[in-house]
DNA sequence: ATTATTAGTGTCATAAGAACACTAAAGGAG
DNA sequence: CTCCTTTAGTGTTCTTATGACACTAATAAT
């Protein structure tokens, strides 16, 4: 019985969510895309493995990673039992991606636009899409996607690329402002119209938040 | 590289959340408590591992059965390396208990006195406290753990046993009525006291809840 | 100077949640 | 059969959170 880890990793570029596919070069499933995995090695912890997929994928490894879901259909690789153990990732667009890796065929999807997958990897998408949904309710997944200095409104198209709706920007600002969790710094970034304030997520006020029991208002 | 499931049981006993552990009859960890599993067979599902599991440890089988996660340092077991893929379940009191099975030596265990237990399965039973937790406050777990008629006193109970806290009666009673998902029935149950009414949830009307995003809210 | 573009700000109305105390129905004791 | 104990059942008020909504500010381009 062998046991892999899939990776599904997200994105945020021009606005959109997107995921990292790989065209497979071998059958099954040849010129297929699919998420990016490999087996876990018989001396590896499985978020190192994770971690090590990742690495050879994208070329970057401090990111966010958490365990998805295992998939167990004993008919869900034509080569035997596999065992696929599932991961999601969110890199934010400062990560100099996909620096000298074998990722040469690996490309970004949005994933309102996904073709058909390899394997039972449009199950795993879904399930990572979900997940990446809920999570951003209550948790500060949504800084993973941003570079380090980002201003209001990136952070709000984040949201609103992932639970794909509209927020109110007054309403938004007043949460995020409540919360206390981001430092506003002495710069600005001005593209077209009025310049925007750049500001810095404080994961150490957010600790304290989750010690009192305090999460996401979203 | 081997793959076992492991099922944290849970059930509701007079009042307070208890855990099935088995003692291990051969080494490793011989004679120390453990949570039930076993290996996945070679042409079978997951969930059907975990459900076989739990059939062969209760011997029940219509029951809520959850994936929670999977564990995979490579040391966690000392005969070699075996992932671990756990489940959480919850079996209401009125699900016929370990009728002829080979849980002999299996037993009942509130969760909040748990001894040591073999392998990493301290880590996994937090876990799944954790979950259960958790989905107890946007989920119908909690009706999993009665009887199919039951007081709103138990329920209440069962909320409270698991968030270890106690609930204002009136404003739970409240917030279950406006969920609309309970049927009131002509029957009451008397103890001590004043007789109570009986009621049954109605699985259907939560699923005309959840089709329109409407979660439960404790 | 005017226009286009994005940033930034406050109030009010509504909904949800938390706190709180008495009456009702039964059984058991005297 | 009266009263005491025990659990069931029921509304209101205050506080807090959420959602809807429109204008001014700062910059770049023409």
């Amino acid at each position: 019985m062998k046991v892999a880890v899939d990776i599904v990793i997200f994105t945020i570029q021009e606005g959109v969510l997107k995921v990292l596919l790989v065209k497979r070069r071998i059958p099954p499933f040849k010129d297929q895309l699919a998420i990016p995995g490999g087996f876990v090695l018989p001396d590896e912890d499985l978020d190192q493995a994770a971690l090590r997929e990742l690495r050879e994928e994208t070329g970057v490894s401090d990111v966010y990673l958490e365990q998805l879901y295992s998939f167990g259909d004993p008919k869900r690789d034509p080569r035997g039992r596999i065992i696929s153990i599932s991961y999601f990732a969110l890199i934010s667009p400062d990560h100099p991606l996909m620096a000298g890796t074998d990722a040469s065929e690996a490309s970004w999807w949005p994933v309102a636009q996904i073709p058909v997958l390899a394997f039972d990897h449009a199950k795993i998408l879904a399930y990572a899409v979900e997940r990446l949904r809920n999570k951003l309710e209550y948790t500060t997944v949504g800084f993973q996607l941003l570079p380090s200095k980002f201003t209001l409104g990136e952070l709000q198209a984040v949201y609103e690329a992932i639970l794909e709706k509209k927020l109110d920007k007054r309403n938004f600002r007043r949460k995020i402002a409540e919360l206390r969790i981001l430092k506003p710094l002495r710069e600005y970034r001005s593209d077209i119209g009025r310049p925007a304030q750049l500001f810095q997520f404080v994961a150490a006020r957010f600790e304290k938040l989750k010690d009192k029991g305090i999460v996401f208002p979203f």
